[in-house]
DNA sequence: GAGTGGTCTAGACCACTGT
DNA sequence: CAGTGGTCTAGACCACTCC
């Protein structure tokens, strides 16, 4: 076994132990080159081991920590029933809670909304998804949210409509109408202004590494994982109108799903 | 920006663009140092932020190969449903179809499984979830199933049961009955046989990078996720009776969650 | 045996943080 | 300023794969 796996090994078993508990500092890597009797690139790499897997964070010029869990952000589908009960309310209503709202528990003056509009051929699979042919226009909305309080972004989505759709209304095509705040009542609401209601929602859930662009995006730290949502809305006759691209920070995000059996006779 | 980000960034938009396409080989190491004018170390980091990012793969002796995307094995909540309905079917028909057919598509054949049962106290959260006191003895049971075609695990299962309600039937506590092949008709129809009848079921969805223990136990490769299922049943009472932590292999798995709308009146 | 990636060393300098 | 982690070098040897 390398030197640098015995050394990772011997101090994951000081962490999950509790030997080296959460938020403590470890000691610096010119002592522990001294204490494992290896040099500091060995040493290194044993630690770039462990901050791969997400037990220790360096802070540049103070120290090497181990992490702490982050409080997760619960993310349910219970959101979509809500936003479509609330399509049919006033205005003023549908602006005081938003689907944002919902999952953070955050109130809607807490939070830090972006929007921004671009039109863009469809690829491959979204051409797919949308059934239209490859390179169809579409209406690519990107949207980013987060706390004025906490520091982090709490997601990144791309929501893709088929831009002549979306063109019966207007107002759908204008980021300004979803900046500083987004549309009240969502893109189920949006979507109704053109005779659009939604029906099934069916979301594909993976995961992977972020890439350093998508690090800097989220605000990642090394040794998290990314959690995509490829979020795919039909309409009430099974034409599918919005596909979205979620993707979620892995350490601060649980997603929460509920399956209700039916009853045995 | 550092010398090992530039020549990251230079390859990974080779790799993005097409450039370099899935499966080719990477010029080797020392190649690339001539080409980017660095030292040995400096490029195997930058090979090494595109391995963690999943992009790349480095086979020993043989060469560094852009990494081509895997089948996604699909995952729905559907499978609990067909479980329930399965239990009182005869046993030979809940014989041939299992849980685990229903995921991989794969018949009852060509799957290897295999189980371990130990008792272990119960942890805070353990406790909690199944409402005994921390220490209450559970049947942990550890539960690995790979193709006999492909060469990877498809998953790692540890589900939790109190020890003293699932004795009511002494053939649950001995894995022998599930060596080589499953229980026939799954979890629900084991607890059946001691009066459960499960009503609810909570999938808690989390992702993160796996230790190196994991990534030797489900043979993932660098710069994959691992998506981790805490599985909460609950029986008609509303009372929690199994909970199952469920991992998968983040470049291998989809999971598919789908909601359907009230419509509007 | 030739070529490949994997490990390791000793030492240097830089960038960031706190005092 | 001192102490920390971040980057980089030149060179060595090992382990694996293929011919």
């Amino acid at each position: 076994m390398a030197k640098y796996e015995r050394i990772a090994d011997d101090l994951r078993r000081m962490i999950t132990t509790g030997e080296l508990p959460a938020g403590d500092r470890l000691p610096s890597e010119t002592e522990l080159t001294a204490q494992y009797r290896v040099s500091l690139p060995t040493l290194r790499q044993a630690l770039s081991v462990l901050r791969a897997e997400g037990l220790i964070e360096a802070r540049h010029g103070i120290g090497t920590y181990v992490r702490t869990p982050k409080q997760r952000v619960k993310r349910t589908p219970e959101r979509y029933h809500e936003e479509k009960k609330r399509v049919h309310l006033p205005e003023e209503q549908r602006q005081r809670q938003g689907a944002v709202e919902d999952d953070t528990g955050l109130s809607f003056d807490d939070i830090e909304f972006s929007a921004e509009f671009d039109t863009e051929p469809a690829s491959d699979t979204l051409a797919a998804a949308f059934e239209v042919p490859v390179g169809t226009p579409l209406l690519c909305r990107t949207y980013s949210a987060r706390s004025t309080h906490e520091d982090k972004p709490l997601h990144l989505i791309h929501s893709y409509l088929v831009r002549d759709v979306a063109a019966q209304n207007p107002d759908l095509l204008d980021a300004a109408n979803e900046t500083p705040t987004p549309w009240p009542g969502g893109t189920q609401h949006q979507l109704s202004t053109i005779g659009i209601e939604i029906a099934t929602i069916v979301e594909h859930v993976t995961a992977r590494p972020p890439t350093t662009a998508e690090t800097e995006l989220l605000e990642m730290s090394d040794g998290t994982s990314l959690i995509c949502i490829r979020k795919v809305s039909t309409d009430t006759k099974g034409k599918t109108v919005e596909v979205s691209d979620i993707f979620l920070p892995g350490d601060r995000t649980e997603l929460v799903y509920t399956t209700k059996l039916e009853p045995w006779a």
